[in-house]
DNA sequence: AGATGTTCCTGGATGC
DNA sequence: TGCATCCAGGAACATC
């Protein structure tokens, strides 16, 4: 289950291997695949030939390469934006190898190198093409920098990002009349954070899923913040959590955080700080884990 | 308008 | 053994 951690090292892979190479042509073998793109699957492929792919970047869960015109000066105004969903993979490898049985999209190099595919059994995950715009949650950066793709301009800095502002979060969780859980994995408030780090930042930071946003203190709010930062480095230092097979990395090595999670899928085993059981409760129609010693529920709930 | 509920998808695990 | 049902969850969209 890509969340922001297994992004980055998806990220960082494509960095290392697509930067700088000219698409030569693109295959959509799911239209499924584009569902968001509302030209369709030949224009998406029509707009990714003759391009050149420049370094990746990623807000969040979203990923993206900007796309330049062979030969041209400019700033580029469009890129390949990715979201790789519950299931999503961006796989490098010899092109000639077999095709996965679950292989969306394939884009292929003018190089005749290790061509790029998107691999999505469940297909919540997507590709588009689309227009850069300037980015209203981030400050401006280094030339170029300050863009973002237009389909994702509500979505917020991530904890991770320099641009993110932890006083507009902490006055943003004040604003809403929500529990504290359903705010995290609301990505116009935050983002990059899905419902194992959620979890996580929760169990680091003492707090109940369902404490209402509203009475957080500015302290509480920070300690959340810390527990997310912390978890998903932690998890960025060992190249992303992997519970099964479907999350791998650009390379398709799997990660190994999984061993470290100290509330995410541990029902009825101690709790690591103080022996409780974790408990397990269904919200959201997800599975949330806690501690009932060390994340008491609220005498008022929110969720 | 803000809060909350529904929906999309596949296949491994589980139950009878 | 075989078939049916459950479960995982991001985020757009629908509804209250």
């Amino acid at each position: 289950m890509p969340e922001l951690p297994e992004v980055e090292v998806v990220r960082r892979g494509l960095e290392r291997w697509t930067s700088g190479r000219t698409a030569a042509s693109a295959e959509v073998l799911h239209p499924r695949a584009v569902r968001r793109y509302a030209a369709g699957p030949a224009d998406f492929a029509g707009r990714l030939a003759g391009r050149v792919m420049l370094a990746p970047r990623r807000r969040g869960k979203y990923l993206w390469i900007p796309l330049q015109d062979a030969g041209a000066a400019q700033e580029p105004s469009e890129a390949l934006l990715a979201h790789l969903g519950m299931s999503g993979q961006l796989l490098v490898g010899e092109p000639g190898r077999e095709r996965e049985k679950h292989l969306r999209v394939r884009i292929v190099f003018t190089d005749g190198g290790h061509d790029l595919r998107f691999v999505d059994q469940r297909t919540f995950g997507h590709l588009m093409v689309c227009e850069l715009v300037p980015d209203t949650f981030g400050v401006p950066g280094p030339a170029g920098q300050g863009l973002v793709p237009e389909p994702i301009v509500h979505i917020a800095a991530d904890p991770l990002e320099e641009a993110f502002d932890p006083e507009a979060f902490f006055g943003a969780l004040r604003r809403r009349k929500t529990g504290i859980k359903r705010a995290l994995l609301d990505q116009s408030l935050i983002s990059g954070v899905g419902n194992i780090y959620a979890d996580e930042a929760l169990w680091r930071a003492g707090l109940h899923w369902a404490r209402p946003t509203e009475t957080l203190t500015r302290a509480e709010a920070a300690r959340v913040l810390e527990g997310a930062r912390e978890v998903m480095g932690a998890a960025l230092d060992v190249g992303g959590t992997s519970f099964d097979s479907l999350y791998v990395n650009v390379n398709g090595e799997s990660g190994y955080f999984e061993r470290s999670l100290d509330a995410y899928g541990r029902r009825d085993e101690p709790c690591r700080r103080c022996g409780t059981p974790i408990r397990r409760d269904v919200f959201m129609n997800r599975s949330s884990y806690s501690c009932p010693t060390c994340q008491p529920r609220p005498r008022r709930a929110r969720y």
